[in-house]
DNA sequence: GTTTTCATAGTGCAGATGCACGATAACAGA
DNA sequence: TCTGTTATCGTGCATCTGCACTATGAAAAC
């Protein structure tokens, strides 16, 4: 066996390359070409670790879909050992919403994506859409809240969950557009959290 | 002076069949080619009209929004003749979300442009951010219920259309993703009105 | 030291795309 | 009737894209 390298890792440093491309020009601007300079080799070592154009999209996106639950288990992770649902659901949120470059690079190329992808135009990732497993995480520590009373029973906590997840998913784009701040964002993420859970 | 034509009626024309080719098949299946096909016309017919693709791209988008901001104000403005702050903010976020198969399309090219827009860097060149007019609409009606007090007058009136609006913002993606549809979207906006509006 | 297998690079190609150039039919005004 | 302007069409071309084929260096295995 010659020089053996680690195809995970030289795929993922693709898709890294990838993403700089697709943040900076789109999708329509991820070509091999472009993806090999950014990355600093030839075209067909691209081909040599994705047989077709469509591997590497699907790929990345998978990537990404990693990159952020990676982030979000982490922000959350801490938050839910200490049993409090308000942190947990803040957390769930500031996870969501692109706080420095990395994030606002990653949600970009997620836009990015999703726009191709709404449009059937390019290639449709095999994408678990991330909204249900906010809500669904977010209603579980809402329920979870009104058991202890820390949230007011009487509310539907799906509907609070849906509420909170689909604002935060505005905001992201609201981000990226430039109509909101992130210092903008977390205060109506908070002001929202605060009217949520008990004083 | 030989046949005269409408052009600025033709560029809508030829708009239009560039909605349907968006519809079916992405934004990277709008080529001149397919334009042209689509609306009966030569290729050459379409460069005629639109010197540069991207001026075709450009009216298009302007078109659309302009059949946007006509579809909001043709329902807010019933709902303000009533003097009901609560129809009207219905009205507003009711405008926003994709309801049928032409304000999906719409919605779909809407996020389309956007992800170009957020990825090409610069700021937007010609294109006024839709959020913060919402936000600004909103903020408004919910300041005049409170002076009704028909609202909460100790809420915030600004956060509370921030939320309302971003919240609307992120259901037209997640109604454009399938996390959603458009009865569970307006369910949520209904059950946020009620909540805000005092019974 | 030879051989084999893997990582990387170069080149060519068919198809598509945007655009430029030229041609022609139709119709208003002389 | 003629004439010039306008709307429409056909064609060719440079460029780019994804992909296939081939070549080569290098290192592990023998």
């Amino acid at each position: 066996m010659p020089k053996r390298v680690d195809h995970q890792q030289r795929r993922r440093e693709i898709a890294e390359a990838l993403f700089r491309v697709a943040a900076r020009g789109g999708v329509p601007a991820v070509t091999l070409r472009a993806v090999a300079a950014e990355a600093g080799i030839s075209m067909n070592l691209v081909q040599y670790y994705f047989p077709a154009k469509d591997d590497m999209l699907r790929f990345a996106w998978r990537r990404m879909v990693e990159l952020s639950v990676e982030r979000a288990t982490a922000e959350v992770g801490r938050a839910l050992e200490s049993g409090d649902e308000r942190a947990v659901v803040r957390a769930y949120l500031a996870a969501v919403l692109p706080s420095d470059e990395r994030t606002r690079l990653l949600a970009a190329v997620q836009i990015a994506y999703f726009a191709a992808d709404v449009t059937r135009g390019g290639p449709h990732p095999d994408e678990e859409a991330l909204l249900p497993h906010l809500v669904r995480g977010l209603a579980e520590q809402i329920s979870l809240a009104q058991r202890g009373n820390r949230v007011n029973p009487a509310l539907d906590a799906d509907m609070e969950a849906g509420a909170l997840a689909t604002m935060a998913a505005g905001l992201v784009t609201g981000i990226l557009g430039g109509a909101y701040t992130a210092e903008a964002a977390f205060a109506l993420v908070d002001y929202r959290i605060a009217q949520l859970f008990r004083p």
